[in-house]
DNA sequence: AATGAATGAGGATTCATTCAT
DNA sequence: AATGAATGAATCCTCATTCAT
């Protein structure tokens, strides 16, 4: 039934919302229902318990990421403007959202909801590090980067833009002295360095 | 009492491991007071509520904190060496742990636990973010560093180190492919970027 | 229509063999219909409630019972073959089973189900009792008996005959030391006792 | 601390109530407490589960059933007094109900409760079964009684009982033509038999 | 007539907090 | 001051019942 899936979607995306909001304990499944406009019950037609919703949202966010970016590194150009693409995607709001990547992390890392979690989000990481890494390979390969250790250079990249996601979607959001945050001068800090 | 300063610090460990182990909800009162050698009513006697044990306890991690990046901010070398301490210092395992970190910050975005909570996270951010920014403008006044937007190279150099503390912390402890990961080399890269 | 007398027929034949296996408050309806092969909503055609198709399948078992035993009891035969055909009859598995008596026994004074049921019970019980008590009133005028208290002997012959039931289709099946119990044996016990 | 064990004694004995009056499903946990006047928290402080405190209330009855009906058979009486004082204290009211019996045998059949409250239970029929054929040998060894089957002797003696207990407990109690029982007469009924 | 998706009342269980000792 | 037994509010989950198709 065509209905039926949509539901399932609908369900996953109040998770999303609810869980991202209030982390997976202080989470209330009836606060996910109402939000999805169905009943309570209803949830548990779809998804085993509250744990298993988690994490089947966390699987969909974390399959829909991991399509994302490789589609990205992917592409056939040449590595920074992958690099660049990479950066533009993490800063579009709502579209990878990064407090929700916090929740998850705290809650894979405890693993309390099941080591499933924890190992789909260990997977993610290293995907995305390896992508990242495989990426500065490539523009080490063309010349266009030094010979620099690339592991490290993907953890320095993912990093950062990380930590631009967050303050973007969750701190400046609240203050109002806007700062100026764009892709171009991102990457240039990135690829250049400080030192003079 | 001598006494009862030293019992409130116990129970301030305990609550640190205990927090950092389970995150806020999963975290159970008992718990803390059975790691502290305490009875489960003692620690309502030093604190109000679980909220509040919650906030003193992050309280005083980012006293702390702050006051241990801010010596190292203060001293008088270099700003290519306070970079370096400051790597440094985010590498030392147990000095100052990123699963925590994570911990904290979803507690306090969401603000389940108060106003409070997320006030003090918000100004460890802009702190961390503002004495680094100090640091690289300081470079940048001495003519080490070129003039780059001083607040762009610190927040990655801020996301690049997290993502570098938790990997070690969190992430490569299980794994065994050990990665050497150096001060020097994460330096380096932070300074030099990766363009040719 | 034909058909919906057999459909009933069949809820009524699941029902027994769920309500049997797990109690009344443990079985779900939905295993009902499954093992009947219909819907669950179909259930709810043929009968009002969960309680009213726990009473009506009760009620067709009694039924069912106390003709099977009136019959007995009206077959032109003396009392000891009577007697013996009773007994007989218990032992025959699957056609009337001991535990279902049980668990209709448990609800039937509880009540939990309807005032109903434990007329309903009752009802079987003293007619389950008359019965006996009849035969043996039967066997004392011809003779055959000695000048006993009736009512008590029936109590007797009843209690054993469940005891026997119970033991053979529930306990003796799971063990291996067969015992060997034949109606031969099991009357004689009755009819001359112990004593020497 | 002497008030433990009279709490956790004081809740036996609602459960014993209410499991008795309700059945393992429809009882509440709740009923229970307010029933042994302590917080619904407080019962699970003192068992595990409602599942643990059935298995707790099952087992603190089955051991005082074996110890009574064991005390009775190790009397240094002769075998017809023996069953005369096994009746007599199946009889007596309070002191061994028939349908918590029933509704015991009900779960532990079901064993949805778990294999251990089975294998209680199997082990007090076995026991109680055992325990008559040996005095039932005893009459047997001695020449009071002839050389009957004991196995089946004892099966019917124990069904026999049962069935006045649930009688006088639980049927005659609601209606008035009060037939009168006593134990010398169903002693008669079962050692000398209806024959001739 | 038959169905099964949707529902929400109901009940087991957990755990922060209190308070008598 | 310290304790931990007792509590009940809060929340996950089940399942009888309904109703749109």
């Amino acid at each position: 039934m065509e209905n039926r899936r949509s539901k399932r979607e609908a369900i996953l995306n109040s998770a999303l919302k609810i869980f991202e909001r209030d982390g997976f304990y202080k989470a209330k499944v009836e606060d996910i229902a109402k939000e999805a406009n169905v009943g309570k019950g209803t949830i548990y037609e779809y998804f085993d318990s509250k744990k298993d919703l988690f994490y089947q949202m966390v699987k969909s966010m974390v399959d829909q990421y991991i399509d994302d970016i490789q589609r990205i590194a992917e592409e056939d150009i040449d590595a920074i403007s992958k690099l660049q693409n990479i950066v533009g995607f993490h800063l579009k709001p709502n579209k990878c959202d990064g407090n929700l990547g916090y929740v998850i992390h705290v809650e894979a890392i405890k693993s309390g909801i099941g080591e499933e979690l924890k190992l789909l989000y260990m997977g993610l990481r290293s995907r995305q590090i390896d992508l990242t890494e495989k990426i500065i390979l490539e523009g080490i390969e063309s010349k266009v980067f030094k010979e620099i250790n690339a592991y490290m250079a993907a953890m320095f990249f993912i990093g950062g833009v990380h930590q631009f996601n967050i303050e973007l979607n969750h701190i400046e959001r609240n203050s109002d002295n806007e700062k100026n945050i764009d892709v171009e001068e991102i990457l240039d800090t990135f690829l250049n360095g400080l030192a003079r």
